[in-house]
DNA sequence: CCTAACTCGAACACCAGCGTTCTAGTTAGA
DNA sequence: TCTAACTAGAACGCTGGTGTTCGAGTTAGG
């Protein structure tokens, strides 16, 4: 045990001191863990914490000085990969008509998705569901809102739940990475091919298939 | 290691003289310990080696008298559950108009797929990916054959590799397995739901999105 | 420049699961 | 009925990863 202690709350890692900064070569330390986490994970699900503290050229003890062990790390691998992915979404328009917006969310999330899918499945292994969910809620949010948009404007089916569409995107995106990785779809092929199908699954019965806007990147 | 020997194959679990029979009460063991092995692993993937052979109602000892280790037991579970599946859905009738075809395999498969996600997430992190694609050949098989008829019958597009359209259908069964299990969908929604989304998404772009017949179980 | 913050590596205890071995007992089935 | 097949269960050693401790060294930064 971390803790000999009873109740109280995490006894764990270098506490710091309230109002204070971190020195220098702490923090330093902290983001070449986190990178080499990140890198580490993405090539192998099942790193050990050693494996990546070498990989950080640092110590083991170091890694342990700042994470309170694996669980932690993962997490704030996790949570750092979704803070800078949602960055990145800000930067996509996704006002106008919603399913040219959609289709350049999904062009952008794609590289994100692909590029990070181990790390997922680190997570999934490491971090219990609802916490997987609740950092994903940003970007949850940000599909959530744009579908609502084109129910609002007939373009988006109405005759499903509402958060079964913000799975079926997310899954659609998920399953291709795989089928990339597997080496059965072309990487950049990918993007059209995503928001070719979602876009269909996504019109409501009645109405034609939009063909996919292969324009853009 | 099992064998200490150098080259050789599986030294392993009870050598079966060739052209024999197990004796009964082997046969039944083994029996017991794949249903066993199912229901534990349906409700924990990492269930240990150990708490299987007590479900079973048999020594650990036994267990490793008939399968080589964890990842042997795994595929063995694995094997048989996708053989059962396979016999459920020799039952469906894939002829006549592929939509409904589509729709009523998409009914039968989604219990099992539902029922068994667990024992899948199970041998994902113990089997090879190829190992778990192979295990699932006949069915995918099954499917890939449905889709290219309705291809060929100008209702499903042609737009995107068909090994695409394969992955979306199983993409959508096991993410509205997950949702079922996170509570975000209603169970006895699921199967119209996932029907009604895959015949949309496999709608050729300019073609009509067809109503859901939600008559059929 | 001096101290507190930080780092290092090796060593250690620990734990859980795996797979094996041994001895003794039970049971199928010719 | 008699033997070979099978089973039980407890004990053991192994492996691999986790988290902690120690003592000594380095470095940031007031």
């Amino acid at each position: 045990m971390a803790a000999s202690q009873a109740g109280r709350a995490r006894p764990a890692a270098q506490t710091v001191p309230p109002g204070t900064q971190r020195r220098a070569d702490a923090r330093r330390n902290i983001a070449s863990i986190i990178d080499a986490a990140t890198s580490c994970l993405a090539h192998d699900p099942d790193a050990s914490v050693g494996d990546i503290a070498r990989a950080a050229g640092v110590g083991r003890v170091t890694l342990y000085g700042h994470f309170n062990g694996r669980a932690e790390l993962i997490d704030a691998v996790l949570t750092r990969t979704l803070a800078d992915a949602d960055a990145t979404l800000d930067a996509v328009d996704t006002t106008g008509d919603p399913r040219e917006a959609l289709t350049r969310l999904v062009g952008a999330s794609w590289r994100i998705v692909h590029q990070f899918r181990s790390v997922l499945h680190a997570a999934q292994r490491e971090l219990p569901p609802e916490r997987i969910r609740a950092v994903h809620d940003r970007i949850l949010r940000r599909v959530r809102t744009l579908i609502e948009r084109g129910q609002r404007t007939g373009q988006f089916r109405r005759d499903v739940p509402r958060q079964w569409l913000v799975t079926t995107t997310f899954s659609l995106m998920h399953a291709a990475a795989d089928d990339c990785a597997a080496g059965r779809l072309r990487a950049d092929d990918a993007a059209r091919v995503i928001a070719a199908t979602l876009l269909a699954a996504l019109t409501p019965p009645g109405d034609t298939v939009p063909a996919v806007d292969t324009s853009r990147s």
